[in-house]
DNA sequence: ATGTGTTCCTGTCCGC
DNA sequence: TGCGGACAGGAACACA
């Protein structure tokens, strides 16, 4: 499901029902989700103080009292569901456990959230919290989109000399963390530039454009509570609604909205990914 | 080292 | 309606 607006704006409606409460009691209702979970979960989480919600890349972090975190990654269709809870004007009461609710945490004054992934492409780890950054999945990270490491100087030389198409180079999370397959398409589009391009054949001033455009398309993203396709929800069951605004991404055959631009967008496949872009106006 | 294709899993949609 | 195939927001892994 989703790419770092999605996870920012799942991250945000965690936070008021777990910072600063406690687990009161963790259900591990499969011992597996991509992999096997960590040794004794439930037990580990239970009790344990929610000091902090963090995010890094499409991961969240929730730092736990105990000294440990717990590593959360949605993969394609985890959601993370909150009932039992004021949620503005509505109460929600405790459904009973639907097919693929995979975990769930209890917290301390009522709310229940709830981990639910059909394909089963997430994952969740435990690890001190001293050592998170150096979790094999964290380590080999690109920077954050709205950091400073990310620049523009950092972007031109990280492309330079690579020979794989730029589609497949931003979707690399070594290059830069959290853009998926929605968001590149977008960036690409704004920037006019040809998803088929490769990376390192891009002109150094076209490459550096690239910067405020996916800090740009990231935060309107996170603006509209991120993009809702198939039944992707907000923790709190809103939708987002960035998937309005789609200029290219899922819009095959349908007029170019580039002014002036007579183009229609086209879909290709990318290493086995779709791609929609502009062959009129990216070149 | 880079680049590419395959794989994990379930659900949905579309054409016949 | 049923059935088969394509496709879906990710990314680790194996191999050229």
């Amino acid at each position: 499901m989703p790419e770092l607006p999605e996870v920012e704006t799942v991250r945000r409606g965690l936070e008021p029902v777990m910072t600063g409460r406690r687990i009161a009691r963790a259900e591990v209702r499969r011992p597996d989700l991509r992999w096997p979970l960590p040794e004794r979960m439930a037990e580990r989480l239970t009790g344990a103080q929610v000091q902090g919600l963090r995010r890094r890349s499409k991961y969240i972090l929730a730092d736990l009292s105990t000294g440990e975190t717990l590593l959360i990654h949605l993969g394609m269709s985890g959601r993370m569901l909150i009932s039992g809870q004021m949620l503005g004007e509505f109460h929600h009461d405790h459904p009973a456990p639907a097919r693929h609710d995979h975990i769930v945490l209890e917290m301390e004054g009522g709310a229940r959230v709830t981990f639910n992934d059909a394909r089963r492409f997430g994952m969740m780890d435990l690890l001190p919290t001293a050592a998170a950054e150096a979790h094999p999945l964290l380590a080999a990270l690109g920077p954050e989109p709205f950091g400073n490491a990310f620049s523009e100087p950092y972007l031109v030389a990280r492309l330079k000399g690579r020979n794989t198409p730029v589609k497949a180079a931003l979707l690399d999370q070594a290059v830069v963390a959290g853009l998926g397959n929605i968001y590149v398409c977008e960036v690409l589009y704004r920037a006019g530039i040809d998803p088929r391009r490769k990376a390192g054949r891009i002109a150094a001033d076209r490459v550096a454009a690239l910067v405020p455009l996916i800090r740009q398309v990231l935060a309107e993203a996170i603006e509209a509570g991120g993009s809702s396709l198939k039944d992707y929800r907000q923790a709190d069951g809103e939708l987002g609604y960035f998937q309005h605004a789609f200029r290219a991404y899922d819009r095959e055959g349908a007029p170019c909205l580039t002014p002036g631009c007579p183009g229609t967008i086209r879909r290709i496949v990318q290493s086995g990914r779709s791609t929609w872009f502009c062959p009129a106006c990216q070149r």
